[in-house]
RNA sequence: GGUCUCGUAGCCAAGUGGUUAGGCACCGGUCUGCAAAACCGUCUACAGCGGUUCGAAUCCGCUCGAGACCUCCA
């Protein structure tokens, strides 16, 4: 177990401070995060808050808590909007498809969860679905009704925002007022099941053309969109859980609505920390998919894109997503892209020789201050880009062993290749790209060609040895001529 | 229109009352047959205008600009 778990401050933004964190249970904590809606490829944006919640997940295992880490897969409920003919996406997707809902379900989680695996995330302990807990859904809407927080209305149930607000404020997550919501609220064509505009729906009926539809007391429907989350954290982190993360944009109302439905339920509210990742943009803006402002993992790692001018690694791309804090935006640009790449290799270069760092009987470095340094970063709202700082001032002094400008005696040599390998693998979650010189065969091939090089050029043959350069250069393969000969990528 | 957030060097991006954040690019150097790579060094910025303060990029006010939410969104 770390010594190190008082130090961690969180930002709640049901606060808007950073408080220390103080689990509900010592030593264990529960964290909930929305997952995605699968009716369509994850996008970059996306994956972001994702792994901005890895980096969070991976951080608090390493400081030694037992976590139970549980994330969504929405896959019914979500309607395109608010009105009483919104289309559920899933829905949606599967007729323009012509296939099953499942099925549309079943292609998307799939290519999340390659995506996620791509990105090095760990996988969740628990990913419920919704499809999979209506029951689940259909108690706490009986239990929100029997409250008094909820009405029934032709086949639905509505949230009673304005009852609700009457003993607790609704709006205090994004930090709006009941007053100015109804005066801002649109007013959708077909609302006419509802009281009042702002009330949400717990449960809509379902028409005869519907495909996902369950039994429930109020006749056959579905769950609203807001409703799972609350049910499924409820039931596998308690009424009352410590940390529930998210996109920004999820605060109002999806947030919003879970914390009036939690506390409509127990009268408690259901989270302690609350935390939000904020959007990756692209031109400026927000990456959203009904834009078309986006970008698809997959096209990165293909550099299949006009926005690309090549490739990039999965793992170069998480590099420059740690490279900002999560509650700010993040900018993406291909130009930007491509330093992350410089900066990751570098960082990977200086792991490579630590590893094999010759020690000393003295140190000149001080290992204290770097390694206080990492968690000093963390602990401060898993701030990744001052820990990635911190790491690169030690890529400088782990230069300076190498070149015989510094010296680490043996225990300050071992302090510091763990404690690197821990941040940069562990807590930031980074590997490194596989090797293309895995190949045994390959490896004695290209140390003959070498050979043959280096005797061209005792020779001062240099006609031979550049058209081998060339040549290799032209296979995808580079030749670097270091002091102690030639070795190549 | 309402609520809120942000504006940091060529680019991306931390910091948020007093000490060079960092990465990339540029430029200079070491190395090299040449080049690349690698390494070292240089580049010292906080939208504008006022105010508070011994001291402000950081706090306050105004102006300008950008974005998010208010409707599905990570």
């Amino acid at each position: 177990m770390s010594t190190r778990k008082g130090a961690l401050a969180i930002y709640n933004t049901l606060s808007g401070k950073k408080e220390l964190f103080r689990p509900i249970h010592e030593g264990q904590v529960g964290m909930y995060v929305c997952g995605p809606t699968v009716y369509n490829n994850v996008h970059l944006g996306n994956c972001r808050t994702f792994i901005s919640f890895d980096l969070a997940y991976r951080y608090l295992l390493h400081l030694g808590y037992k976590v139970r880490y549980v994330r969504n897969i929405t896959d019914v409920g979500h309607l395109e909007n608010d009105a009483d003919e919104g289309e559920d996406k899933i829905s949606k997707k599967a007729r323009a498809e012509k296939v099953e809902p499942m099925e549309i379900v079943q292609k998307y989680t799939l290519d999340f969860h390659g995506v996620m695996t791509a990105f090095n995330a760990l996988p969740p302990n628990i990913e419920p679905t919704a499809t999979g807990h209506i029951i689940e859904q259909i108690e706490l809407i009986n239990t929100i009704v029997k409250n008094g927080f909820a009405y029934e209305s032709n086949g639905s149930v509505y949230f009673d925002v304005e009852k609700y607000n009457a003993n607790q404020p609704y709006g205090e997550l994004s930090g709006r007022k009941i007053e100015d919501l109804i005066a801002n609220s649109r007013v959708l064509d077909g609302q006419t099941e509802k009281r009042a505009p702002l009330d949400f729906a717990l449960w809509k009926n379902a028409s005869d053309e519907h495909i996902m539809k369950w039994p429930s007391p109020w006749g056959l429907g579905f769950p609203g969109w807001h409703l799972e989350c609350s049910a499924m954290s409820a039931k596998y982190l308690g009424e009352v859980f410590d940390i529930h993360g998210g996109g920004m944009d999820l605060k109002f109302p999806h947030h919003e609505c879970e914390i009036a439905q939690g506390c409509a339920a127990t009268g408690k509210k259901p989270v302690q920390y609350w935390m939000h990742a904020n959007m990756l943009t692209l031109n400026g803006k927000k990456m959203s998919k009904s834009t078309g402002n986006s970008l698809l993992p997959a096209d990165l790692f293909s550099g299949e894109n006009v926005l690309l001018s090549k490739s990039f690694h999965p793992m170069v791309v998480r590099f420059f997503m740690m490279q900002a804090h999560y509650r700010n935006t993040l900018d993406f640009t291909s130009e930007a892209l491509n330093a992350a790449e410089k900066g990751f290799e570098k960082l990977m270069l200086a792991i490579e020789n630590l590893l094999v760092l010759v020690p000393s009987s003295n140190s000149s470095i001080n290992t204290k201050v770097l390694v206080d340094g990492f968690y000093a970063a963390m602990d401060d709202d898993f701030n990744a880009p001052a820990l990635v700082a911190c790491l690169f001032d030690a890529v400088k002094q782990i230069n300076a062993i190498v070149e015989g400008r510094a010296t680490i005696n043996k225990d300050d040599l071992l302090v510091l290749q763990k404690e690197i390998s821990v941040f940069v693998f562990e807590v930031l979650g980074l590997r490194r790209p596989t090797e293309k010189n895995d190949d045994q065969r390959l490896s004695n091939v290209m140390a003959l060609v070498l050979e043959l090089r280096g005797s061209a050029r005792e020779n001062k043959d240099w006609i031979t040895s550049d058209k081998i350069r060339d040549g290799l250069s032209n296979a995808g393969i580079i030749v670097s001529d270091g002091k102690d000969g030639a070795s190549w990528k």
